[in-house]
DNA sequence: TTCATAGTTCGATGCTAATCAAAGCATCAC
DNA sequence: GTGATGCTTTGATTAGCATCGAACTATGAA
């Protein structure tokens, strides 16, 4: 018995509500100092300290000093995937945190994960690239087709930059509000960005949500248009 | 802040020892009474007890009343896959609950995840079933191929029966031994149970592992030749 | 019926870990 | 330098919870 990994240390760093909150603050994907994070758990600075140092030395949070500040971000894709997979329990559960507001429903239509689109809109654009056979399941998991880099291409993506990195280019990730997959990888990062500097959309301060302008959603629908 | 669902109630009941000793035997798919589990977790009846309640209540694990016996399984793939991902993460970081031995290299071969075949094996085959065009992804998510049900025909599985239900057929899960993807689903579940049936294979009693007989690793092997 | 086995409930115990205030460092501004 | 800000360390306090033995309930066997 006792087979396989232990996740004992890494479920019992997400168990704890500060934690927790930290956690999620980072979830948008932006590096925040020890300060802001002390604020969204809703502690004092020298309980957030401990926190970060239990997260960092578990190897869920990476710390970045610059000047009398420390940056924190999430250690990689893959922790951040394990906390939507966490979320996805959770809200099949009914632990949301909060009653459906406004706010929620933003939430569910579009949100940073970690560092790409998700949300309907999110479960939109990953069904659009699939059905248009911009992205399909190879030897080494999803990749980008040739007609897929045709499209990036035309919208201006710069895919000689993303191919150098040795990082997946495609990754699904299963998102906890639809319920369905959503894409992440360098290449989710990529169009998320873009969306960004075209001003499509963009995020709402302090939050994990994305507002797309008006505009922003015609020229995205047009682009990754709703299947069914 | 406070974004999302909250995740701490699930986090803090994967993160004890015994409750995750108990999450981890019940990797093998089966159900399994509550003194097996308490052996299982190194606790008392009493202490085990107390265990199964909060974690039925957290919605991780289904009970099932017969005669004098108390069974319990994990309450869905995804509470399986999600745990997958904790191991994942536990892995990267070193937290591998023993110095690798023979078994250990057992299950990094061939193990149950939940009810589909995972490990190096189970990798194996996916990426032959995606190399072959049997499997590909569709607009919801991975499905089975004509040419896919071909080869299931073939081999004996009985498709219509499998159709019949609602959850989805084909669907991938991140081996954390491999750090790849393998089948999970329906057909995932349908083909270990094959492999069962037809002796190509058969769990280790008491364990996560599966062990090929030698005809039935050629036969395997055959079917879903190892890609590049 | 009587005994044995499976599982749950209860109460007591003890340990772990979250928390904060205060003091200590480090960095920047002046 | 002096003061201010950001963060960490230390030590004391406290609350929660895992644990077990023992009593209790339910099912099955003889």
């Amino acid at each position: 018995m006792k087979e396989g990994p232990d996740f004992t240390q890494i479920a019992t760093l997400m168990g704890d509500p500060a934690r927790a909150n930290i956690l999620t603050a980072l979830m948008s994907g932006r590096a925040l100092t020890a300060s802001e994070l002390a604020a969204e758990a809703g502690v004092t600075a020298a309980t957030a300290s401990s926190h970060l140092a239990k997260l960092e030395q578990g190897g869920l949070l990476l710390r970045r000093k610059q000047g009398r500040h420390r940056y924190f971000v999430l250690a990689s894709e893959e922790v951040a995937h394990t906390i939507e997979a966490m979320m996805g329990l959770a809200a099949n559960h009914g632990h949301l945190r909060t009653r459906q507001g406004p706010k929620d429903i933003e939430l569910r239509t579009a949100r940073v994960c970690y560092n790409h689109l998700a949300g309907d809109t999110g479960v939109q654009m990953f069904r659009a690239l699939v059905s248009g056979g911009h992205i399909a399941t190879g030897a080494n998991g999803l990749d980008l087709t040739a007609k897929g880099a045709e499209l990036m291409q035309r919208l201006g993506l710069p895919l000689e930059t993303l191919a150098k990195s040795r990082a997946p280019m495609c990754r699904e990730c299963l998102d906890w509000s639809a319920r369905r997959s959503h894409l992440a990888g360098k290449l989710g990062r990529a169009l998320l960005t873009h969306f960004e500097t075209v001003g499509w959309a963009a995020r709402v301060p302090d939050t994990r949500i994305i507002r797309f302008t008006p505009k922003g959603r015609a020229a995205f629908d047009a682009t990754f248009a709703k299947q069914d």
